[in-house]
DNA sequence: GGTTAGCACTCTCTATGCGTGAGTGCTAGA
DNA sequence: TCTAGCACTCACGCATAGAGAGTGCTAACC
């Protein structure tokens, strides 16, 4: 017996719960006490199934369409599965294996595992498959260099400790060639090396570290873009949200028949709505499961929607989300094990990439 | 008069047409010949356009969707209509200065500019909005980095003539310090630089010039890796089309009616489809439009999809794509001066970001 | 008390028929 | 060459009817 709210349900009612949720996202149609009884060997009558049924829907646990339709579960219904009734199912050694083949195929790249991550969740799942980049809490400056594209422009490239890359463009005053670049990017480089955004622009105000640098503006703003290229690394909204497989949210028959919820699934992905829900799930561990609306007060109009997502990285240190977005009728027990893979995968991946492990990477 | 197949179309049958495809392209619903003559100030009765009507449709340029209703333009109609009716309205001077204003408040970043015209062009015209980063035909080297992440990975950092900057990660056998692979880099650098892929083959393909490097595997590896690098940024594949407003699609009526067409889209934007016209887009210059199935044998299933891209870039050097995805039922006029104007601002920004200029980039 | 058979009831879904209105094509006359 | 008039077609909306699915309830059963 269960406890829940202040209606308790016993071991078959359970069971027809249970059944009811797989049956309904299996077919998109809803249950009846006929089909129960007559596909599962349950040892009863529909009679009594039925007497269940309503037991469940006095809970909450379960809803009718209308009158003389079969039963759907509730968000507390999928809610209620998702914690006490699915039986994990891990994926199949063949399907992990073809997984990390693929990982292995493509270039060793965060993005790229990122965007290959996207398309393999949706792709195991068929629905929409969601990553971030992996950020870091607080990036250290690895190296910088400054070259010169033109006599006013100036690129540079900054290596975090954990690897990423970006490139700003700056505009400077003429009389820099490349070669007093180099050297002041030298000199710098040895300074600045292992420190955060913050350490730089302590650093960058004492008048006694910049002063011997050089004449005019130009070290100055190389120190605020290097502190602004890494405090911009550090956030994740800079990175965009690698989506793929909206197609497969289309041949489900709930969108098929009131496309207005394609424009909620559009929303959290494309408008970054999803953002909102990104925080609170950077700070916990394991798979997190947002069935519909429930009580995401930030996250409007996703009724109809369930994102299954779960942080990577190493440690606390480097981490991004991935995810599944789809119908609240969605095989959770099937996306939460993909996910959880897919999380593990990365990490790993990570892991690897980070640290010294000498196997061979494809030149 | 206009010759068109075997059938001569006059002139007050061209305002015909092009008061339909405007109607149409308004309303989203069949025009009547009533309607016609009602809010169109045309001088003759509805018999006439009639009379006119059935005309157009024996020349293959509108059609009945059933027999008691308007008429709706056909393939050929809009075809004809953005060729020979349209009148080409220019952005407004406030819109455009709004749209640059936009492009002055992000990073000075080609990524970011991509995405923001993709964006952009969404939010103008209504409807998908998608575009490529620029790449370059031919990247010559300008300068790399090998940075050791651990003592068995190497992180290559390289950065082409034209600005853009890849990573890449490769695996290394023991012995090579952070001073080893400087002294190597600065070696290659001074050998390499201006080099393109190819050349760097063939120089890598010389005893004589790679013997002298150093001990090991290593240097014969950094130097595919980077001809391997270099090479891949010439592939426009190796891209992402960034797109936007997926949103606005599904604000069309035809649609919500039959989502299959979406399927379309997204098969366009996700599964890169798209890229198939792409080559035929970059070989020619100004503004393409591609209207529904036309004799496109490689974009198959865009029957009800037009779209609208233009080329822009640096001559033909650097290089990439923009344009609108939308129903066949579009505002042409409007879509062709949006991308019109977008493929002219990038090239701009492009130009003043790779050649001297002295305004502001923000730091 | 839990379970079951039986049955009346409700409500959706599909088909059918009918009237309406939009829009056409054609014809004959200006 | 244009126009007025008119018959014709066909989608659309609406009401009605029947079928079927599935329920809830009651009364009997173990």
């Amino acid at each position: 017996m269960e406890q829940l709210g202040d209606t308790q349900i016993s071991e078959r009612q359970r069971t027809i719960l249970g059944i009811i949720v797989e049956e309904y996202v299996a077919t998109a149609r809803p249950v009846g006490s006929e089909h129960i009884v007559s596909h599962y060997d349950l040892k009863v009558s529909s009679a009594t199934v039925r007497n269940d049924m309503a037991e469940l829907e006095r809970a909450g646990l379960i809803l009718q369409p209308h009158t003389s339709a079969g039963r759907v579960p509730s968000e507390r219904g999928y809610r209620y599965f998702v914690e006490n009734l699915m039986k994990p199912t891990a994926l199949s050694p063949e399907e992990e294996r073809r997984i990390r083949h693929q990982f292995h195929q493509v270039e060793m790249d965060a993005e790229e595992w990122v965007r290959l991550a996207a398309a393999v969740l949706a792709h195991s799942v068929r629905v929409a498959g969601m990553a971030t980049p992996p950020r870091s809490v607080a990036v250290r400056l690895k190296h910088f260099e400054l070259l010169a594209l033109s006599e006013s422009r100036v690129l540079v490239v900054l290596v975090g400790h954990d690897g990423t890359v970006t490139q700003q463009m700056i505009n400077i005053e003429e009389g820099w060639d490349q070669a007093k670049l180099s050297a002041l990017s030298a000199r710098l480089n040895v300074a600045l090396e292992g420190k955060t955004a913050y350490d730089i622009q302590q650093w960058a105000s004492s008048e006694a570290n910049v002063k011997p640098l050089g004449e005019g503006q130009l070290p100055a703003k190389v120190l605020s873009t290097l502190a602004a290229m890494l405090s911009k690394l550090e956030r994740p909204e800079a990175s965009h949200i690698y989506h793929e497989g909206l197609t497969h949210i289309l041949e489900q028959p709930e969108f098929r028949e009131e496309p207005e919820r394609l424009q909620q699934v559009l929303e959290l992905l494309e408008h970054g709505t999803l953002w909102n829900l990104i925080p609170s799930v950077l700070s916990r561990e394991g798979v997190q499961v947002i069935i519909g609306s429930e009580g995401q007060p930030d996250a409007r109009g996703i009724e109809a929607c369930s994102v299954i997502i779960a942080r990577y990285g190493l440690g606390n240190q480097l981490t991004g989300v991935l995810g599944v977005v789809g119908p609240t009728r969605m095989p959770y027990s099937r996306s939460i094990s993909t996910v959880s893979y897919m999380s593990q995968l990365l990490s790993d991946l990570l892991l690897q990439a980070y640290t010294s492990n000498p196997d061979d990477g494809r030149a």
